[in-house]
Order: C-alpha cells, then structure tokens, then sequence
DNA sequence: TTGTAAGCGTTATCAT
DNA sequence: ATGATAACGCTTACAA
C-alpha cells in the first residue's frame, strides 16, 4: 500500500484526482460511468478509487444534481397503529426488494397524529426523488396533491374512483372476491353467505362487489350480508348474526382472514363444523388462517409484489421513463382445508 | 399573498433573508433555533418562512454541517427472506415510532446475496450519522467492525460473548425461558420437555439455558430436549420424537411460538389434548400462538420496546451523551390456554 | 476527450 | 446580535 492509501480521513473525489493525475471532472465522469473517457484514464481512476477507498459524498452529489436518489415510504397513522398488520410488512419487504437492485434509498415516514404537515413539507422539502403512499384498506389519498409536485405512487385505489389520482398499483379485489365465491358455488353450496368489510373502504366494497357478481351471475340469493370491520371479533359477531337469521347457510366468504378466524369461533359455538356445515373462505393469505384449524382456504393478497411493483413504478416515473397510470395485481385462490 | 409568496420555485435560505431583509447567516440561526437573534427579528424571519413555504434543503445542510440527519436500519439476508417475521416488522415499528420524535430519518437497507459490501460502502461513505444493525435469531455480527468509524447499534447478542460489540439492545431470553418453565412447574407439571432452537443462535442457546436452570432449580430433569429450526415443521418433527421416547411428557416449552404450534400437530396425532395431557409454553408471543387453538401461554418478546430502545439509543450516541454499552429488556408471560 | 470554473443551498468563522 | 465570506464535495456547462 502506497502513502496516500493510508489517509484516515475520507477520500474525496479531488483527492482521486490528485492521485490518478487527472482533474475531478474526470473522476466524476468516470464515477458517474461517462461513456467518453479513455479507457486507460477509467482504469487510472478505478485504481486510485479503490486504493483511497474512495466513496462519493451523497449530500454533495444531490446538491449539484439536485436529485437525492432516495424515495420515501409514507405509512399512514392507521396503520402504524396496527402493529401487526402483515401486509404492511411484507408490502415494505417488496419495495425493499425492488429497490436494493437500485441506487435508490428508501426513506421510511411513519405519520403520527401531529406529524401529517411534517411528512408534506418533507416530501415537498426535495428530500426525496419521489414517495409511495401506503393506505391498506382504507380509500385515504390525502396525499393526492402532492403528486402535483413531486411523482408519487399510490397502493390501493381511492375510495371515490371521480378522484382521479396519477399513479397506483392496485390488486384486483372483485376479481378476488369473485373467485372465491365461485369456489364455494363449484363445491356445491348454494346458500351464501360473506361477511363484507366496512364500505368506507375500497377492498371492503369491491369484495361485496366480487361476491355478489359470483352470486348473481349463477342466479344465487345474495342477500346473506353482514359488515364487519376486518378484526376477528367483528367477524365472530357477523357470523352470529347470519346464524340467527335462522335460514340455512352451506358456505361463508369472509372479506379477510382476520374476520374468517372471528367466524370460525361462531360456528363452532353453534355446533357446525368447517367446511362439512359450512365452507369457509378468506381474503388476504395472511398468518391467521395458514395456521388456524382447519387451515383456511384463501385469496392470496400479493403485498409482496404490491411492494416491488410500486417501488418499480416509482424509480421508472422519476427516471422519466412511461409507465402505465394504473397497475392491477391478480390474486390466486389459495386451497386449503376450509373449503 | 404578496408577490413573492406565490414564487413556484423552491424558496431557498437566500430568498427568506431577502423577503425578511437580514442576512442569510441570520436566517440560518432562526431555523436553528439559535438563542441569540432579536426577537422581533426571530419573527420577521419567520413570517418569511410562512410567506414563501420555506422549507430547508436537507444535501445541503448536510454537506455544510457534515451531519446527516439519518439513521440506517441494517436488514440481514436471513431476516430478508423470512417475509412473514413479525418480530422484524414490529422492531421496525419501534425503529419509527422513536425516531418520529425526532429530526432523524430512517433508511432501510436490506442485504441481498451480493450487497454486503455495497452496505458497508454505504454506511462508511458518511451517507447516514448512525446505524442499526438487527439480527433477530442469529448472532451474526459481521457489521462489529463498522462500530469503529460510526456509532452502531445492534439487536441482540454476539454468539460469542467473547466477541465484545460496543453498543447492543437485547431481550432477556434466559430469564424468559425460565419464566415460561417455572409457570410449567407451578401448574403441576414434573416431566417438561423443551424443543430447543439452533445452538449457534444467541436465543436458542439462551432458552434452552432458561429451561435448564429452572428444571435444576426445581430438582427436575432436564434431558427431554430435541432441536429445531424454530420453524413450525422442525417443531413438530421433534415433538413427535420426544413423544417417540416413550417417556412420560407432562409440558413442553418450545423455544418459540412457531414451533410450538408445530409441536400441537404431532400432540393431536398422538391422541393427546393440550393443555391436559401436556401443558404448552411458547415464546415469542407472536400471531401464530395468539390464534392457534387453544390459544398459547407464550412469553412476551418485546420487539417494538426493542425497535424504539435501539433508535434511541442510536440517537443519544449520535448526539454525544452517555449510554448504556448494553440493554436488556425484560420478557414477561402471556397466560392464554395451552398452559 | 479532458480541463476550467461556476454553481448547488447551507453552515460556520470571522469581523463588526 | 448581525453580516460578509469562505468552505462543504460534487456536477456540469463551456472551453480548449
């Protein structure tokens, strides 16, 4: 190891060009991958970066280039409060995915209750190339006109289709919810029930939506209804209150999982059993059905791609490339015991 | 609005001073907060900043003030690809939580096969003032060098305690895992077994060393052990091994929920109920145990206290106070129905 | 193809 | 208490 190897301090890019003996335009250049630089110079300059253990200051490199190459990841305060909300989780695992193969850096805002004007002035703050929004199941794009200024992808569609927002990846929940039920149907049931997700949400309604196409399309009843709001206990107390209605009921669609396990204990206090009584299908491939008994049968929810997909978009819409306005996930049956 | 509020650009520094008629340098220590400006000049200033929607360039101030203002959160490969890991996503929670209170943002980077070096580049290339480094069951530290030139954090402990890391956050496992035996002994159970996680993680080794000391305390013996991978099929495979014993079982403490939950399928198939013929403790507290029937006496994992204890920490060391080398967070027992 | 030089928007060191 | 004026480390016309 040479003399200027040994620098503690941290390299510089003048310092790379002091010692390959060119000026720092050039070691930009050949940093930044210029395709006109002669290649003895390029190897010149690889040499002496790897010898000074050089690496590029990014607060510089953004103020000169006015691009920060990170992108922010809002999470609304609902589901921040929702600790155990798995496809949050693996949502975030796909956007890290997507962007690990990129120079990207993702930036994680966490909206508490007195922070919504602090995440805005972030995003607006040219902190970020960019920001993916996150809303769950709720129809929330209080965000919409930030993407007036800055490109924004949106996970989920709004509540109010006429409030047209640039940019979303969305999964197809009346096709979900449609496949779901046309399960039930093909395995003979013919008294329907589900229990649907509250309406001032999007999944919420177009799973009723997806379960009432299915119904109708065979010519079945489709007046078995009951909301919940996607928590187990809600579920429970809309599966006693179909059981009450004393009509007989041979399968249950459950807009999620969470509340199919809610339904599950219903049913069993009634002394049916699953499926033989009544077959029981979810919404969301999420843990508590994979390992309830019987393992419930499911739509899957690809929050993993979900994540990937938006990230992907996003890098694209800041890189100015066309990207399609609106993405829709496909969803799978999933089958399992239940049903 | 005046003239200058409507600007469409991005107000800078120079352009508040203008508005506000002082000095950039003026501005500058208003937003800073620094305690000797005028008052009456302190609101001149910002009224400017209100009027122009100022918002402060953060490469900027970066590159003058050489602080960065963030935090990386060190995702290991392993953690990476276990998608559906509620204790990662909670931690994470945590992570955010803290920091919301705070002027720090969080940068997520996960470890494919070929980034580690790039991650280390990253973390070393003064991109962020601190990092987080988690490693859930494993006690890999591969990032204890990094500590030297930039205040780490790390989730959990060394597999060799020799191997001293400067600053960690850590869960109490032993004394968890005697807690969740002592509750077996209390409730009447003499012949406990333990399904015991991998030997060359940290927790595994700490809980099965929980067990022990409990076992020993008691005069009981200790030598129903099998191993797993603290994955649900391991879990039952060993289970059915310590049932293929033919000795007496009376209650089980798997080293985690998962596995616990796997230990349930092999107990049914043997004809046994739970908790009467064999009472059952897991760890980890997560969603399989909480709705897996009956639901399972688990011992608490605080992973969100621990998430928030490793950002604040990480913080106070950023900012030069005094901290404590080593966190141990205590676990407590969550009595449902198994045990 | 390579170098020169002017910023990028702050902070920080001096004077005043 | 306030204001000039250098940095901070890099990108990017523009020149050569």
């Amino acid at each position: 190891m040479t003399q200027a190897g040994a620098a503690g301090a941290t390299p510089t890019l003048e310092m790379v060009a002091a010692r390959a003996g060119v000026s720092r335009a050039t070691v930009s250049r050949v940093v930044n991958g210029s395709p006109k630089v002669t290649p003895e110079i390029v190897e010149a300059v690889q040499a002496a970066i790897a010898e000074l253990n050089y690496v590029p200051n990014r607060a510089a490199r953004s103020l000169a280039s006015r691009r920060t190459h990170a992108i922010a990841l809002v999470v609304p305060e609902s589901t921040a409060r929702v600790f155990n909300d798995p496809f949050f989780a693996t949502l975030v695992q796909g956007v890290a995915l997507a962007l690990s193969d990129t120079e990207y850096t993702l930036s994680m805002l966490m909206e508490s209750e007195r922070s919504v004007d602090k995440t805005r002035r972030y995003l607006l703050g040219g902190n970020v190339d960019g920001a993916l929004v996150v809303s769950h199941h709720t129809g929330d794009h209080s965000y919409a006109h930030v993407s007036r200024s800055l490109p924004v992808v949106f996970g989920g569609r709004p509540l109010d289709p006429a409030e047209q927002v640039t940019h979303t990846v969305d999964v197809d929940n009346v096709h979900g919810a449609e496949l779901a039920t046309r399960h039930l149907i093909d395995r003979g049931c013919r008294r329907i029930a589900t229990i649907a997700g509250p309406q001032d949400m999007p999944p919420g309604v177009d799973r009723l939506a997806g379960w009432r196409r299915a119904l109708q399309e065979e010519g079945l009843a489709d007046d078995l209804v009951e909301f919940g709001d996607f928590s187990p206990t809600t579920g429970a107390a809309a599966m006693r209150r179909l059981l009450d209605r004393g009509e007989p009921i041979d399968g249950l669609f459950a807009a999620n999982d969470q509340m199919a396990i809610g339904a599950y204990s219903a049913i069993r206090e009634a002394g049916l059993s699953i499926p033989d009584d009544i077959a029981v299908v979810g919404f969301d491939d999420d843990n508590y059905g994979a390992t309830a008994v019987p393992p419930l049968t499911t739509v899957h929810q690809p929050s993993l791609e979900m994540g990937s997909t938006m990230a992907r978009t996003l890098v694209q819409l800041i890189e100015g490339e066309d990207v399609e306005p609106a993405t829709m996930l496909d969803t799978e049956l999933v089958l399992r015991a239940s049903a």
